[in-house]
DNA sequence: TAGGTATTCTATAGAGCTATTGATAGCTAG
DNA sequence: CTAGCTATCAATAGCTCTATAGAATACCTA
């Protein structure tokens, strides 16, 4: 992997985007493995050169789109900004990847829960770190003084993902509001809500 | 309906119970028919004799979750409460019925989408009706200068309709958080996001 | 208590789908 | 040119599940 991509690693990245692209349209159960052979222009058979099962390419699926999320995570904490722009940058990133690789994400939120919990592990791996992560921006914020006390450092991760998950379920509608100013107002109403002064 | 409830009405809605427990543990798709009966004591093919399918189901469900919603809604907004006030006793009650009726939520939010749009006339119908009237909720705030004029009604309804339903996903897992707290947490961080000053 | 209606049962057709297997065409290196 | 490897195909076993139909039983009312 690390050196040149050999053809089948292209395909078989292919093929998890596939699986990502339908998932996301019909969800895990509703969706078809006939489907995602399509969209590669293989026979429903052919798949299973790159997969052992259906329910293997969800996984992967998953395991791909909440490791970008914790890299990127873990990439921009590393600059140390204030959290005022810490937040403001995770919000542009998280609804910058709803346009650019909004199947993974959907396949996450959606239906990680469909792999069986002891299939789960390096998923959930992934899932604990990123909330780690943010926990503590939030949880150093506070001892910083940036952060009102009162408010629970793991009650705002959770606002926080569930703000930012949320717009999963509804961007894709038609509907008017463009991502560059729903971003901006999300982050406008969680940094008043949990800042101090 | 309005007079005794009759034999068949009592099963008819033990029926859509069992389907919303059934339907919320895994999920429309992954669920079956067979575990629907049995929570009712009859065998599988039973079932057809209260619904005409098994989307038939899903749909009694789903209009059943968000009718409550919006009744409750409009109940709330009747009482013509300030904006605070009204915010924070809708987060009580949802974070409530989470535990009350969790089923019924869990299914419109996870799987209403499973239901062709053809035949989600009548849920979109009541979907409009709560986001229109916590639309109306934030935009007489405004007017009346309790909320910053630079937030957009529509998208305040879709953060706190975000903030809420997000919760559903992770409330029953084993975390030491309890509803209460995090429903007044939510109800501060989201309060002092959108009032002025 | 008989007759009729309401509710549930048994049995199954038939559809849809995953995963397997053995064959096959194309490509690559010697 | 050929032997071996890679990627795909065709065909299908076998499972799971929904929905139907006709028989059976429970329930109620006169």
């Amino acid at each position: 992997m690390a050196g040149k991509p050999s053809k089948y690693d292209k395909r078989y990245l292919a093929a998890v985007d596939a699986a990502a692209a339908v998932f996301a349209e019909k969800g895990y159960h509703g969706a078809n493995t006939v489907d995602i052979a399509n969209l590669l222009d293989i026979k429903q058979g052919s798949l299973y050169y790159y997969f052992r099962s259906k329910e293997e390419a969800l996984e992967a699926v998953c395991l791909q789109g909440i490791t970008w999320q914790v890299s990127n995570l873990q990439e921009l904490l590393d600059q140390q900004l204030p959290l005022a722009r810490a937040i403001a940058e995770l919000l542009r990133y998280n609804f910058q990847s709803l346009t650019d690789r909004a199947d993974y994400m959907i396949v996450f939120n959606d239906d990680r829960q469909a792999i069986p919990l002891e299939r789960r592990g390096r998923i959930r791996e992934q899932s604990v770190a990123y909330h780690g992560l943010l926990e503590q921006l939030f949880t150093e914020a506070q001892a910083k003084g940036d952060v009102r006390e009162e408010l629970d450092p793991r009650i705002l991760v959770r606002a926080l993902t569930g703000l930012i998950s949320s717009v999963f379920s509804w961007y894709h509608q038609k509907n008017e509001l463009d991502m560059e100013k729903i971003s901006e107002q999300y982050c406008q109403v969680f940094l008043a809500g949990c800042l101090k002064s």
